[in-house]
DNA sequence: CTGACTGCAAAATCTTTGCAAAGAC
DNA sequence: GTCTTTGCAAAGATTTTGCAGTCAG
């Protein structure tokens, strides 16, 4: 994976062809999502983020516009798997896929080799040229089926 | 696919089941759905209720109230595709995949069985209960790659 | 009749926007 | 110094909830 140097650096170059401005505030939010290898709303980042530089005092709308900034240059991804929002990761990775319980929003990557392989044949049977590819598995995780074992909501 | 009047049986049953009742705004709700095979978010599909159906002026809450009945109950599915909210279709049908040309933005369904088996064995490895999964190929279709057209955004 | 359901409006969430002050270059 | 960025608060957008009247069983 790119190393945090030459991320800064691509992210700085990038930031200076757009004629936009290096802030520590863009940097803070960068740098969270390259060292934790998790999947945050805006919201928990913005906390994650006050407790550890609360001198900066990053508001949210600061967090909701960097994170539009990042995903557009495809340094981070997100994923929507409710009503309530998006969550972001770092995108620089490893390709993979997730598992997202539709009940508590928990969010499980995983890499499967013949999944993977299986994609490029469908693509070449279509004559198609393969760039990316995402997958979603929806369900209920372990703990939430065991939480709500009974039925109850009709 | 099922056909309606056991869809309305199984509903009615379903409700019964529960202690729920069987009401005009529920039946014209699950109908809506089963019969456009197309996906709605809440709000379009509370105009359309109201354009088809306007002398039982149905109010959003039950909209929303209904979709949730259904979906807890596998009759219909959300997709999620931004914050901006959810998107239900009719649930009973046949899944599909898609491929998506980036260049043109033509969309191509397919199935491929292979892929659905290993997606249970994941499912089932991570102790997940899959109500879903989305699989998206991005790529670049043949007319296009024969074209050789400038890259634009879909 | 009784308890569930409904529409309405208010509240709760989540996200975006306007703006004056602060900051990067 | 100039133009972008920021935090704040207000505005938007979407979804949920409280409640009194209505309706299904």
């Amino acid at each position: 994976m790119i190393d945090y140097p030459t991320l800064l650096q691509t992210f700085k170059q990038l930031l200076k062809d757009n004629g936009l401005k290096f802030t520590n505030q863009r940097e803070v939010i960068l740098k969270m999502l390259y060292e934790h290898d998790d999947h945050f709303t805006p919201e928990a980042l913005h906390h994650l983020i006050k407790d550890n530089y609360p001198q900066l005092n990053v508001g949210i709308a600061t967090v909701y516009r960097t994170l539009g900034l990042l995903e557009d240059n495809g340094i981070i991804n997100s994923i929507s798997f409710d009503a309530k929002g998006k969550k972001y990761e770092f995108g620089l990775k490893k390709h993979h896929d997730h598992l997202i319980c539709t009940r508590c929003g928990k969010l499980i990557e995983f890499y499967d080799k013949m999944i993977e392989e299986q994609q490029k044949l469908i693509a070449k049977n279509f004559h198609f040229l393969m760039t990316d590819h995402t997958m979603n598995i929806l369900g209920i995780c372990e703990t939430c089926q065991k939480a709500n074992k009974p039925q109850e909501k009709i």
